[in-house]
RNA sequence: GCCGGAGUGGUGGAAUUGGUAGACACGCUGGAUUCAAAAUCCAGUGCUGGUAACAGCGUGCGGGUUCAAGUCCCGCCUUCGGUACCA
């Protein structure tokens, strides 16, 4: 009756001709905004997990856009990488034109699946086009700092202004400046000079840096793409390195990005993720002063109050301060120690985390109790977190107890947690004891008074810290955008001017990494030198870049005057729904909302979020297999090995070492004969017993010797764990609606769970059976006649059902309610146009291409998507007759039926006659009747 | 360790947010159709006892609140994410 696969070609090229989701900026119409965040178009193309969420957004923007609104559904692709180039250099294949062949293979992905884009508006990362407005906000970061008394961006002219007038001791601003002048000493600086200065006041800026410093991939990384000290793509070894790298100063923006999460409605997950991720604590920063010195050591500190209990203070290794008062005597301590702590990576540190340290031979004062306190380096003291540097007070900290147990350091108790039977030191509970004026106390109490205390005194003041660091923004890669900055003779750095703009990344076939650090782009001496005689960045942004912004192009895509129109940005003011993974949840969405709140700060967006509502959507898992092995020189050596050959034909034989003693909870077994099947599929173990690389392997028997023990885990669908499948099967064996649909039908959006096709056959059955209806015999045809009103009632209650629960993102639960539906419906043998023309259009968000051909053989013009949605009307809801379940104490006994508009008072009168009601009080009198109208009646005794 | 989710039949999952637990679907069992199979259709299917009517039990575990708890509160267990020497 319908070939699926000649009638998804015929809509597909409908749709493209007749431009169907085209969308302009329509002023008679609401606008909706539903976004995908774009995808990374990697060589592998889709599988079955990619879709979950476009197909999500897709329904949704449907539905919004047959219920009276102008849709802005877009797709793109973040095309800059460091796949792509990682590719290039194993096979010589131009990163660009991977690029486009990957996303030439999407964009046909994604049609096939029927997805309602706007491919008019489809932008890619990489397009010079688009990166030089990346590089234009990259601009004007660099040329804005971040006023804390107005609480935004301000010109740094005006910056510049102030430095003249009154130098920069009156100024509240984010910055990385710790010298304070007058105008006059600002007018006396040379241009070098002032430079430096503006430099550590840009939004937009260059410091040395600690960075993540991958040898092997030859770049920096950004802290989220390094897990477990090793690089998050091709783990690779990460080491902390020093270089002079482009930052921004997202920490400018922590409260905002803060405080503004109450505002978006995101999962409480999420929030609880960011929120974490910016980190702030609130404490005090306290100057300590140093015996025979004028420098003064700066820390941070969460508990103030028990500055009565400091017994030595603690830098960071790195500390500015360590060379110019480590003493003679200690030199050599600290420069063993030094030697040891930098020459340890980032994985050892954290594999250890063993107390070590050294004194540097200075004290510092407390400006409490003016004892003398020793100083001591120490690696758990962060260089990067507060100021570098601590009040140790090992009473009252873990930490500084296990450092002071080990150098033998006093240790003065100052908190009292009798009253607090179980509290940790970590509690912030207690009163104070040993501290002067603040005894007594409570914790709470004391941190106030301490503070007022500092602050009267003028050794501290009340701040607030944060976790989360300035964003490293510098790659030395191939594959990005490059910055839009030269520099003169002096080493000044100067933005390109805007009618230079793009800089265009240079072509070349020379993308390996550069030694030392620098970007290959380095290499091109052309392209770096100008005819000024001004040299060329060679540093390219991150990835993040691209994507921090691309919501907004969008909106206006291919503007030549601006990132996008004003006009295009005050329709579509921000997205209303975004759709993406979780695996975004910190990096991506805090970035994109750090630029969205600086071109807000500059009058450039409406709004203060990106993004009002946020989705993420779960995963979709594959089975991972694996089968478990003996190492035949060692029986007592157990490996695991992946259940498939690799591209060598070689067995991977990885980890898992200990994973026998696991066998009871999680396996499965594999029988002898299931065996013979394994090695019949996989035709390289021909035997029991095979050689690999590493060694010779039994499958390991079970004691019953009738079968063998294997392991199947469900993980992420990676193409190095052989378990991705690839939704062209599917599509082709069900058609694309059915796959849609049965991936909805799978569960809840945000829920995370393995593919599966058990199931897909009810879905297949379903669109079958609703097909069916249209059809008398095999001949198209539908009942004129009226519907009655058992019929209607069917209808518009799944359609209220359907309308309700796309609102709420439950599409699993709008299937089933169709699938009851179409149930009732065949039971009343209906087939009648008034009631399936309706339910055609009920059904066509989730599958298009059905109900676009479903709707012409009808008879109907135009598209069905371009009709609007159906409404369910109440009348046909009322019931004459409620069922009540009749509870006795709470349990349901029995079930009657009364007439629907019977008042409470009514019921319980019913209620109270029925007959059975002694069998079930036994006898006892009645306390009370409670009737839930519509809902129950409970008989209490 | 800390923070945040989640635990419901053989399976995926429903349950209008405190009101008939297990909708819908898969699977399974039996039957119809068929030479046979596939497909389709009909019936049954939480567990326990009983031929049955029916009864008891039942939403990870233990308490509690309530006429009523999968849902709320307290204490645990398991599991999945995030994060980790953050002062």
């Amino acid at each position: 009756m319908i070939d699926y696969a000649a009638i998804e070609r015929k809509w597909r090229a409908y749709w493209d001709e007749n431009e169907t989701y085209r969308v302009t900026e329509n002023t008679s119409k609401p606008k909706y905004y539903v976004l995908d965040m774009f995808p990374y178009p990697s060589g592998a193309g889709l599988h079955v997990g990619h879709p979950l969420g476009y197909i999500a957004s897709d329904i949704f923007s449907r539905h919004k856009r047959m219920s009276g609104y102008n849709v802005l559904h877009p797709m793109g692709f973040d095309a800059f990488g460091l796949p792509a180039e990682q590719y290039a250099l194993q096979t010589g294949i131009h990163p660009a034109v991977s690029t486009q062949q990957n996303m030439e293979r999407y964009r046909e992905q994604l049609s096939a699946l029927g997805f309602s884009f706007d491919w008019s508006r489809e932008l890619y990362t990489c397009d010079p086009n688009y990166y030089r407005w990346t590089q234009w906000i990259f601009i004007q970061l660099y040329e804005h700092y971040y006023d804390n008394k107005h609480q935004k961006a301000l010109p740094i002219t005006s910056l510049v202004a102030t430095f003249e007038s009154t130098g920069n001791s009156d100024i509240d601003a984010a910055n990385s400046c710790d010298t304070i002048f007058s105008a006059a000493e600002w007018m006396a600086m040379n241009r070098n000079q002032q430079e430096d200065i503006l430099m550590q006041y840009r939004l937009a800026f260059k410091k040395i840096g600690y960075v993540n410093w991958c040898e092997e991939l030859g770049t920096v990384l950004a802290n989220d793409q390094v897990k477990d000290g090793v690089s998050e793509r091709g783990g690779f070894p990460v080491v902390q390195k020093a270089m002079s790298q482009w930052y921004l100063r997202i920490t400018a923006y922590a409260d905002r990005l803060l405080y503004d999460l109450e505002s978006v409605d995101w999962s409480h997950a999420l929030k609880t993720m960011q929120r974490n991720w910016i980190g702030r604590s609130e404490g005090a920063s306290v100057w300590f002063a140093i015996e025979g010195s004028e420098e003064k050591i700066e820390i941070f500190t969460t508990r103030i109050d028990t500055i009565y209990g400091a017994t030595y203070m603690v830098l960071a290794p790195e500390h500015d301060l360590v060379r110019q008062l480590t003493t003679e005597e200690q030199q050599a301590d600290v420069n063993a120690y030094l030697a040891y702590t930098s020459a340890k990576s980032e994985v050892e540190r954290m594999a250890e985390k063993k107390v070590t340290g050294t004194f540097i031979g200075a004290y510092a004062i407390n400006p409490f109790t003016n004892d003398r306190l020793p100083i001591y380096i120490g690696e758990y003291v962060l260089k990067d977190y507060g100021t570098g540097a601590i009040m140790a007070v090992p009473s009252d900290d873990d930490r500084d107890k296990a450092f002071a147990q080990k150098f033998d350091i006093p240790i003065i108790d100052v908190v009292d947690k009798t009253d607090y039977p179980g509290a940790t030191l970590s509690d912030k509970v207690g009163k104070l004891i040993n501290s002067d004026f603040l005894n007594g106390l409570e914790v709470k109490d004391a941190i106030k008074a301490a503070t007022e205390h500092a602050e009267k005194i003028g050794v501290g003041k009340a701040v607030a810290n944060y976790k989360m660091r300035d964003a490293n923004f510098s790659r030395q890669r191939y594959w990005g955008e490059p910055f839009p900055i030269t520099y003169d003779s002096d080493g000044i750095a100067h933005p390109v001017a805007n009618e230079h703009l793009p800089v265009v990344l240079p072509d070349t076939q020379d993308f390996k990494p550069a030694a030392g650090g620098l970007s290959p782009l380095a290499r091109l001496t052309d392209w770096v030198t100008l005819s000024s005689g001004h040299t060329r960045e060679t540093d390219t942004m991150p990835a993040v870049a691209g994507s921090s912004w691309y919501y907004l192009r969008y909106m206006d895509p291919s503007n030549d005057e601006n990132f996008a129109s004003p006009e295009a940005i005050n329709y579509w003011q921000s997205v209303d729904l975004y759709v993406g993974g979780a695996e975004h949840a910190v990096a991506h969405l805090l970035y994109a909302r750090f630029w969205h709140k600086f071109l807000y700060d500059k009058g450039l967006v409406p709004t203060t979020e990106p993004f009002k509502k946020l989705i993420n959507q779960g995963m979709i898992q594959g089975t991972i297999e694996f089968i478990y092995l003996r190492k035949n020189q060692d029986a007592t050596e157990f490996v695991s090995a992946d259940l498939v050959d690799t591209d060598e034909g070689v067995a991977r034989i990885p980890v898992h070492v200990d994973m026998v003693s696991n066998y009871g909870s999680k396996d499965s077994v594999l029988t002898k004969e299931g065996l013979a099947k394994f090695i019949e599929w996989r035709p390289i173990y021909t035997e029991a017993t095979f050689t690999t690389s590493s060694g010779t392997y039994t499958l390991q028997e079970f004691p019953d010797s009738e079968s063998f023990v294997t392991l199947s885990e469900v993980g992420k669908m990676s193409k190095s764990k052989y378990n991705v499948i690839n939704p062209d099967e599917v599509i082709g064996q069900y058609g694309t609606d059915c796959f849609r649909m049965y991936e909805m039908f799978l569960g809840p959006i945000e829920q995370s769970k393995p593919w599966d096709t058990k199931g897909i056959d009810g879905v297949s059955k379903f669109l079958r059976k609703f097909i069916d209806m249209f059809y008398d015999k095999e001949t198209f045809s539908l009942d004129e006649a009226s519907p009655s009103p058992e019929e209607l009632k069917v209808l518009h209650t799944c359609i209220k059902k359907v309308n309700a629960d796309i609102e709420a993102f439950s599409f699993n639960t709008c299937i089933s309610a169709m699938m009851i539906a179409v149930n009732e419906l065949r039971k009343l043998n209906c087939r009648k146009r008034e009631i399936l023309l309706p339910f055609v259009q009920m059904i066509a968000p989730f599958a298009p291409f059905l109900s676009e051909e479903l709707w012409e053989r009808s008879g109907q013009s135009a598209s069905v998507h371009a009709t609007t949605y159906p409404t369910h009307e109440e009348k046909w809801l009322v019931e004459s007759n409620v069922t009540y379940p009749i509870c006795f104490n709470g349990k349901k006994r029995a079930t009657e039926s009364f007439d629907a508009g019977l008042p409470p008072s009514e019921l319980e009168a019913l209620a109270r006659e029925l007959d059975y009601i002694d069998k079930w009080t036994a006898g006892k009198p009645i306390r009370k009747v409670i009737v839930v109208p519509g809902r129950m009646i409970n008989i209490v005794s």
